[in-house]
DNA sequence: GTTGACTCTATAGTTACTATAGACTTTATA
DNA sequence: TATAAAGTCTATAGTAACTATAGAGTCAAC
């Protein structure tokens, strides 16, 4: 199948498929005469394995090291294990921070009447004291 | 004070205050002789009050938004308002899929019991099998 | 008068794409 | 068969918000 297909197939579009073979993600394809990639089933499966690691939001060098792994199937995962166990934690983290952002942001958004002026808007008062407060 | 001094007092890089200026985040300050910035104590508040929206994820665009409405104090500030209120919705959404992303890596991670080989590794197969799945 | 710390501008790199431009290939239609 | 449309090719630049570097100039102290 030509790249169009294999897009439509895995949801990707045609730029990010060439961009993962450049960063060397996916194994460059073979042409065909007029110099079109044609991809096969095994292609497909690999763009998909890609595409999971990429909505549990691993890097692309994280993946990368994956499909190294992948290709000696007899070393021990331990070094699999780290990197989603450190994943995990950083989204912990980062859970942690918007949940307290969500209440700064709150807390903000109280402080407006909603019907007044710039010079009144409580936000922009809050904004410029907690400035002050810092300072 | 140069820009080393206003560097160490807001927590910024010195390079980071020169983008600031650069994107029109922060006005162009006066020079010394040399040709060095000179800043003074309303450069301090500016670039606070840029840290304090930084700090709560507004991007410069929006900062830059916000500078521009505190010069007309006397418009409506309903505009803040929704600015704040989409803030909010976004940061919900982004711990949604960050709380979902959570139990999908903690779901891998048990499939793992850490002493195997890569072969024998749940957390690849189950990487593996959810591609088949999807396709 | 020279060392060292600081500053200056301009430029490139980061991440994971996205969006062009300009040329070529293939498919569909008249 | 001619041509138009759709798809593909490479190369390059843009995105956000910085960070890092090179190479040169400034300033204070010893
Ligand atoms: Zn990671
Ligand atoms: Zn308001
Ligand atoms: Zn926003
Ligand atoms: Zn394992």
């Amino acid at each position: 199948m030509k790249i169009g297909e294999l897009a439509k197939l895995t949801d990707c579009s045609v730029q990010t498929i060439r961009y993962y073979e450049k960063e060397q993600l996916m194994k460059s394809p073979e042409r065909s005469e007029g110099n079109f990639r044609l991809y096969n089933k095994s292609s497909l499966k690999q763009l998909m394995f890609i595409k999971q690691c990429r909505t549990l939001d691993l890097t692309l060098s994280e993946i990368r090291q994956l499909l190294e792994l992948q290709s000696s199937p007899s070393i021990q995962c331990n070094s699999v294990n780290k990197m989603i166990d450190s994943h995990i934690q950083q989204v912990e983290q980062r859970i942690k921070e918007l949940n307290s952002l969500k209440e700064q942001l709150n807390y903000l958004s109280n402080t407006c009447s909603n019907n007044g002026t710039i010079e009144q808007c409580g936000i922009l008062q809050k904004l410029t004291s907690d400035v002050a407060k810092n300072v």
